[in-house]
DNA sequence: CTTATTTCAGATGAACTGAAATGC
DNA sequence: CGCATTTCAGTTTATCTGAAATAA
């Protein structure tokens, strides 16, 4: 990730060069646009705390759901169960996650946070709460909850088939 | 990215486990999972034109804004000047853009899609709509173009610190 | 036997930092 | 001189594919 703050981005909204039902870049650009642009500030915030972006999330799922399997993470993620299991031993190396045995299901390893797991997002909370208001500053209440359901349903539709 | 189409993602939209004034995930998180989502189907569109989803983002980005220097470009994607400068020369290797000198500023190389570029954005952009279409399906005209202006109003949030 | 989960090994691509050359 | 752009060199990290072991 760039340490230098981008400081402009030339304006991609701009008019669509077409002028023939021309309806403007899809959303599938502007999504990664804005994931982006997340994603240079969610590191800026998580550098002090020594994880990245995707370690972050992977323990906000840990802390949001409880004990899951890397597989079901991996699945969570969109990644192999490889990748997985490679983030699942740094995170293990950093003393954030620990795993024990599904008494039900033995070939099961179940993550969970440690303490210092618990500690870590604590202490990145405000910054990234902070984060999330700066991105949805200009928007009033009704607009963040439409954001939020319509986001959850592009999600549904794609991870369906 | 995966192979395997994902399957189930345990219901990252559950309830909220807290049961005061939890508003439910961050908005920042679901734009995180929609964006991997994206990419991963992204990227199986775009296998059998040997791009990767961010290449394709560029090249779009040249189709739509004409010639730009790879300066330009990396602002625009969030990465390093250095980053861009290997994206650069792989698709220039690849054939799908080329450069020439900027006139007015002899340090810059201004750069532009050659006819293979533009042939490569024609042969995926039926798919890449379709894809578009597929994670929108259930939205209405009016949530889709809601949708797309508080995206960008979030993009906008984000990139003037 | 088939499937899910985990993990090892190796290869590859993508991104970074640092440093240097060029031009405005 | 300062700043922007490009690029070389080296490094690190992340992810993938393939294969194997274990358990349901």
């Amino acid at each position: 990730m760039p340490r230098t703050a981008p400081l402009d981005v030339e304006s991609t909204s701009g008019a669509p060069k077409g002028d023939h039902l021309d309806t403007g870049p899809l959303l599938l650009y502007v999504v990664k646009q804005v994931e982006l642009a997340v994603r240079a500030n969610l590191d800026e915030v998580l550098k002090p705390a020594d994880v990245t972006a995707l370690q972050y999330t992977a323990l906000s799922v840990l802390e949001r759901r409880g004990r899951l399997s890397a597989a079901q993470l991996a699945r969570n993620s969109f990644v192999t169960n490889q990748s997985m299991s490679d983030m699942v031993r740094v995170l293990t190396r950093k003393g954030l996650i620990s795993r024990t045995r599904d008494v039900t299901d033995r070939k099961r390893l179940l993550i969970e946070l440690t303490p210092a797991g618990c500690r870590l997002l604590d202490e990145v909370r405000d910054a990234v709460a902070a984060l999330d208001r700066r991105m949805t500053g200009t928007l009033n209440a009704r607009q963040r909850e439409a954001l939020g359901r319509s986001l959850n349903e592009c999600r549904a539709a794609l991870q369906s088939p």
